[in-house]
RNA sequence: GGGCCAGUAGCUCAGCUGGAUAGAGCACCUCCCUUCUAAGGAGGCGGUCAAAGGUUCGAAUCCUUUCUGGCUCACCA
């Protein structure tokens, strides 16, 4: 039980017995006393003046004096208007730290085989690269997997891979037509940014046919129509959907040259999967589903072979979700591809789809069909819905070669951080490959920090000329007193032993354990909002804490031999913590910067 | 036009279910390394919380309206 469940039920007992009211505890504000006001808790009263029918500040006395009476780590008060501050022992923080020395992973709970969720993240097409979004997406869905792991439940972590389509097709034309056979090997480009470089040929060739097309006096629809290159495109889809060997054969060989280089951006990445879903897969499953809708009357048939759902009751529209030449549909795999899920992973409680805000209205639409085809748990699925990553000059557009690469971002922060790294000179006595794995912590840590600090759901600016800072509210920043904390530890050569309760705090002291004292509670609310940021934004403030305590007090000179026990062991509890929190962001730390 | 989301310091962002004088980082200005790592610390400058109403002991936070920006409402994905 934590010390403010414990005032909040001390100040429910309390109301009871002056004013004869029931209160629910968990109605009761308590909250971190603010820097300005002496105390480490406090009770907000204004609430309660309605049942004690005096003034704010006796009512807060009155209140304070039955707490201190009720609760031996509650010591003191001091009443401020309506605030009730409470001064809370020392002892209260060192016996909290001594119980934490020895726990192996403080804040987390406990597994629980009965919640077992999904998370869906990456999920991208075949046909061109990653880039800065993928990059937000994949560390967005792989930190929300950990947090909820931390969290105490069973996560399986996916993705959909678009395999399949029109898309597809453009890249393999436009490969057939003017690849002349080259391929990874050949060229030495990565396959997916050699599949990628077609699909751009593609659109290109495509333009100029189109633009000659209206030359000749078609109009724009019509020649968007009868492109040759498009039509090929079309033609190979249906090969493909009527297994043409031939067809299915460059498919494979393309996806596979795709694959190939994801898979090095998602090592780099430092994200995995436990299960991967190809639509070509799942499609049809899909369909499967469609006919049972069909049959069950939850879906509808149109004339021309089209099937709906009505959402109409629902405050929506009608949706389609089979073409009416019975083809498949964005939403017919999206059904067989969750339907299937479930039946992969029957223990499943939710499944959680990273994707970005855009399509709010699909998964929104999704989740109501599921529920509508007999699939009730569809109703706690979550859209992690996040806001696109800006550059300055806008949105990015592959058009206008404005798009971020996900290889060069990652290999530019590598860079960065050689350069400062060389700049400081600490990591002199580190071999080579030390040193390029510290490089890449850095960097990397300096990235995903700087893409999860803020709230998923918000839109951000991503400008590459100065956004990645190492200073300040960043990763490296974090990294760096993580390393500065563990050279203590180190410099001190000693094993953490418990402290006596009679120690004396510092107010610098006291801070950094309160902080360290509130990680549980972050860690549970940052699954509570699906929100990463709310545990970088702790860690941030759990560093300052601890920058300023060890920037003011000489840790090892300190001649009261358990104070300076004390001190490392909350600088103990700092390292893991950062640690911890830190890996939950995906993000590893160095052991020296 | 309907729906969803956002608007907080020059810039990038925190601010939880309403609580004390709205906070950080960057940038700019002062200081602090013969010391456990200065990628650091201490301080300063900087705000009509988009605007107007409302709800109440109390509003950046909740409600209404307006303005601005983004996304969306496809037999695209």
């Amino acid at each position: 039980m934590t010390i403010d469940y414990k005032v909040a039920a001390s100040a429910a007992k309390a109301l009871l017995n002056l004013y004869s009211f029931n209160i629910a505890v968990d109605s009761i504000q308590v909250q971190e006393t603010k820097r300005e006001f002496e105390g480490d808790l406090t009770v907000v009263v204004f609430p309660f003046l309605k049942i004690s029918k005096t003034s704010p500040e006796n009512t807060a006395i009155a209140l304070g004096e039955l707490i201190v009476k009720d609760l031996e780590d509650v010591i003191g008060f001091n009443v401020v208007k309506g605030f009730l501050n409470l001064e809370i022992a020392n002892s209260y923080w060192i016996q909290f730290l001594n119980n934490s020395i020895d726990l192996p992973s403080y804040g987390f709970k406990k597994r629980n085989s009965k919640n077992e969720v999904m998370v869906e993240y990456s999920s991208p097409n075949t046909n061109k690269p990653l880039h800065l979004g993928h990059l937000r997406n994949n560390f967005l869905g792989y930190s929300v997997a950990k947090i909820l792991e931390a969290n105490g439940h069973k996560v399986q972590k996916v993705q959909i891979i678009n395999d399949r389509g029109i898309h597809i097709c453009k890249s393999m034309i436009s490969w057939k037509n003017y690849g002349e056979g080259e391929t990874p090997e050949s060229s030495g480009l990565k396959g997916d940014k050699l599949v990628g470089k077609y699909y751009v040929k593609f659109d290109q060739v495509y333009k100029s046919q189109v633009a000659a097309l209206i030359e000749e006096g078609n109009d724009k629809e019509t020649a968007e129509k009868k492109a040759p290159i498009i039509n090929a495109a079309r033609e190979l889809l249906q090969k493909w959907e009527s297994k043409d060997p031939e067809t299915l054969a460059l498919w494979q060989m393309m996806n596979s040259w795709v694959y190939e280089g994801f898979e090095h951006t998602y090592r780099e990445m430092g994200v995995n999967f436990d299960k991967l879903y190809y639509e070509s897969n799942t499609y049809l499953n899909g369909k499967d589903e469609i006919k049972k809708g069909l049959n069950s009357g939850v879906l509808f048939k149109k004339d021309d072979g089209s099937v709906w759902c009505d959402l109409t009751q629902d405050g929506l529209d009608e949706k389609l979700v089979l073409r009416g030449d019975g083809t498949a549909v964005y939403m017919t795999q999206d059904i067989g591809t969750a339907i299937l899920r479930y039946q992969d992973y029957p223990d499943l409680a939710y499944q959680i789809y990273t994707v970005g805000n855009e399509q709010e209205y699909h998964f929104k639409v999704l989740f109501l069909i599921l529920d509508k085809l007999g699939f009730s748990k569809a109703k706690s699925n979550y859209h992690l819905s996040y806001g696109m990553v800006e550059l300055p000059e806008g949105k990015m557009k592959s058009r206008e070669g404005t798009v971020v690469d996900a290889d060069d971002l990652l290999e530019d922060m590598i860079a960065t951080a050689k350069s400062i790294s060389e700049t400081q000179g600490k990591l002199s006595d580190l071999s080579e490959e030390e040193k390029s794995d510290t490089y890449k912590k850095i960097g990397y840590g300096a990235l995903k920090y700087f893409l999860l600090k803020v709230d998923p759901k918000k839109g951000m600016m991503f400008n590459p000329e100065e956004s990645v800072d190492f200073q300040g509210n960043t990763g490296p920043f974090i990294q760096y007193t993580y390393v500065r904390a563990k050279a203590v530890i180190k410099k001190a050569g000693k094993e953490a032993q418990p402290s006596t309760n009679n120690l004396l705090l510092s107010p610098a002291e006291k801070k950094v354990i309160k902080t360290l004292h509130n990680y549980p509670s972050v860690i549970k609310e940052a699954a509570r909002l699906y929100n990463p940021g709310v545990l970088s934004n702790y860690i941030f403030e759990l560093v300052k804490d601890y920058n300023s305590f060890y920037q003011s007090t000489n840790i090892l000179k300190e001649e009261n031999l358990d104070l300076v026990g004390l001190r490392l062991n909350f600088s103990g509890l700092t390292a893991r913590v950062i640690h911890s929190g830190m890996k939950l962001l995906g993000i590893d730390m160095p052991e020296k910067m």
